[in-house]
DNA sequence: GAGTCATATGACTACATGGTCACATGACCA
DNA sequence: TGGTCATGTGACCATGTAGTCATATGACTC
């Protein structure tokens, strides 16, 4: 947690030092950012952001976390939009679209996010572990309740299919950092979702194979 | 490359350099990844490194290059025993499961790949530049292929399912570095596969919407 | 034995990092 | 005016890195 000092300075300077911090963070894995590089450009010394954090990684948790926070607020939002009728696919489309979204918005901490991903696991739940239970198991309900409801073949298992949109998920995130702004990347998502949501093979034509009994 | 000094060392030197570094390198990115660690654990002096190599870089895409002759191998290996009557699904399976078969054979060299893809953009494309013209669109032309033969739905987009496999193997691969041996793998590669083939949403039941004009 | 040549060495350079600390500043109050 | 206290400072420290180079070794030849 960020030192009182940090919330007593004045409205300017802090913003400053987050702009300047997101920027470095932003596009750089944690052990590759610098601290001396920020304290740089934001035109202070080096003692002063010792003052304001414990240490390199309590800063970088203060922006996880306000990432943290946008994001979670986006995806709700998108969510709560949806009505009540909204299958499993029309609410996974509305996720990875408020996330798209989310990047092109505030591509700096899409960034941030994006990078803890290609952090070792180690890393990364180090940092998780400070969010506490934030990040529960999400899609695996999603698709669990899906299950239920008929809308998700039988033989499937929820938790596989969750880690494979979590994959896809990841590396959508991955594309967008590049090419932000570039409309190509939603159309993408949904054809991504088409896939998942109806194979890649054609369904009921000559060229199909019996495949266990179906 | 290496210099030739490198080639004319004992064998079983040369070897023990090259299993050191595997080490290094075969859990750990390239900037952390330690030289002076290397040379420390071979038992050598740093400037006997610089006598065998230009310099760490070299060194790295000497090992890469190991790893990349070996998968291809292997994946070639796993297609020409396929028999011509295969569709794309058993040679994306193989595919899959040689990858994974490597991973356990060789860990570090699975882990130098998997490493490779956790580099930033730029240090992937330039290390990718110096193996020439190796790394084809394989999956792209496979799809194209399959398409015209009536294997994949036609209103699919090549590429696009090749960018979910490239996602979805890469993943894979991540996945494997820690539970290695653990046979679950290949039967999560299989769901995947599954998945990806017929799609999560039941087919030819009530709960189906009707999905432009299908 | 002298000379040559590939190979081996590790102290060294130059640089970067995160973090510290003795001290300076300046606003506020008695 | 003198004292107190939050805040600001940058030289400095310990540690790490990749890479260099003058020197040493030892096998081989003449």
């Amino acid at each position: 947690m960020p030192k009182s000092t940090f919330f007593n300075l004045p409205e300017e300077k802090r913003q400053r030092i987050i702009n300047v911090a997101l920027d470095e963070f932003g596009d750089r894995k944690f052990n590759e950012a610098s601290l001396t590089r920020i304290v740089e450009r934001a035109g202070i010394a080096k003692g002063s952001m010792y003052q304001y954090f414990e240490d390199k990684f309590d800063l970088y948790l203060y922006l996880m976390g306000l990432g943290a926070e946008t994001k979670i607020k986006r995806i709700t939002e998108a969510l709560d939009s949806l009505g009540p009728e909204a299958d499993i696919f029309d609410k996974l489309r509305a996720a990875a679209r408020a996330g798209f979204k989310m990047a092109r918005d505030h591509p700096r901490l899409a960034g941030l996010a994006n990078n803890l991903l290609q952090e070792r696991p180690e890393f990364m739940a180090r940092v998780i572990a400070h969010f506490g239970p934030l990040g529960d198991d999400f899609y695996g309900q999603w698709f669990q309740q899906a299950k239920e409801l008929g809308q998700v073949d039988e033989r499937i298992n929820p938790s596989t299919v969750r880690s494979m949109f979590e994959s896809l998920f990841q590396a959508q995130a991955s594309s967008m950092v590049g090419r932000l702004t570039d409309e190509s990347v939603i159309a993408l998502v949904d054809e991504w979702m088409w896939i998942m949501e109806h194979g890649v093979r054609p369904q009921n034509r000559k060229g199909e194979k019996e495949v266990e009994g179906r």
